[in-house]
DNA sequence: CGTAGACCCTGCGCGC
DNA sequence: TGCGCGCAGGGTCTAC
């Protein structure tokens, strides 16, 4: 369950239901995700401690608990959080579950593994090596034209995989990236050099607007992720360009095309983006 | 230094 | 029906 938006919805939905619980048990079912699952760590810095309050910085879903340790949760491509009841049979790439007090269990499915799950004690998230390198958030203010040209000046590259760099905003992923593209008519191969004062300024609003759409319809579109079966997660987003190759453009009728860059698909329009 | 490509891993859908 | 292939929304690392 990858990009922002996903994550955001995730973290409004848990943030309902999880601040008050009590993590009554670590339970560390398949250590093996990108990096191993730490059982002691886990344990020592969660259990028996209370959750406070849900943040995210990137994709990042962070989980803080009482006395200021914070469980860091990443989905990667294929990884799901889920409330569910208690007694729910564990399921196959069930890594981590956290029981809580009451009925329920928190549990991360990944069966890609290129998800992380980590706790760090109080204070040293920005610090610790996962953060420490990510550009801003694409949500706020930070995100505007000149943010994004200063970025890419002396730089060269196609747009896409400059929009996708987490090192100068964060959370515009392979899906957004191609619809923040087509909203503002710019082929995703065309250089960064090749890109005007105006046209950063309409990618910057472009690329925060493309989120925060995604996560206003995702909110309403999906409003529980602790169903029975735990399958909640992605939600589909009517999106114009990704995915729809063959397909025509909803703006001018063209077929929309499918290139490979940086070993990511991009869609896009021949007619309308330039 | 920045950039392009390989790579990590499993599951699914498609074409034959 | 069965099988092999390509592909998947994440990030990181290495080689140039």
């Amino acid at each position: 369950m990858p990009e922002l938006p996903e994550v955001e919805v995730l973290r409004l939905s848990l943030a309902r239901r999880l601040p008050g619980r009590q993590i009554a048990r670590v339970d560390v079912r398949s250590p093996a995700l990108r990096e191993p699952l730490d059982r002691k760590v886990l344990r020592s810095l969660l259990a028996g401690r209370s959750i406070e309050r849900l943040r995210r910085r990137a994709k990042y879903l962070l989980i803080d608990v009482e006395g200021g340790s914070t469980l860091v949760i990443h989905l990667g491509m294929s990884g799901r959080l889920t409330l569910i009841d208690r007694d729910q049979p564990v399921v196959a790439h069930e890594h981590l579950a956290l029981q809580l007090d009451g009925d329920q269990r928190l549990r991360l499915v990944d069966p890609r593994r290129f998800g992380l799950a980590f706790a760090l004690p109080s204070a040293t998230l920005e610090d610790d090596r996962h953060f420490a390198h990510l550009g801003i958030e694409p949500l706020g203010d930070e995100l505007d034209g000149a943010y994004l040209r200063a970025q890419a000046r002396g730089r060269r590259g196609p747009i896409k995989t400059f929009l996708m760099d987490g090192g100068v905003v964060v959370g515009v992923g392979n899906i957004y990236a191609s619809e923040a593209l087509w909203r503002v008519r710019v082929h995703p191969r065309r250089s960064v050099a090749r890109i005007g004062a105006a046209t950063w300024q309409r990618l910057a609003d472009a690329a925060r607007s493309t989120l925060s759409d995604a996560i206003a319809e995702g909110g309403t579109t999906l409003n529980d992720f602790s169903d029975g079966d735990g399958n909640a997660g992605y939600f589909q987003v009517s999106l114009a360009v990704y995915g729809q190759d063959g397909k025509a453009c909803p703006r001018c009728g063209r077929t929309i095309r499918k290139i490979v860059q940086a070993n990511r698909s991009s869609f896009y329009c021949p007619g309308c983006q330039h």
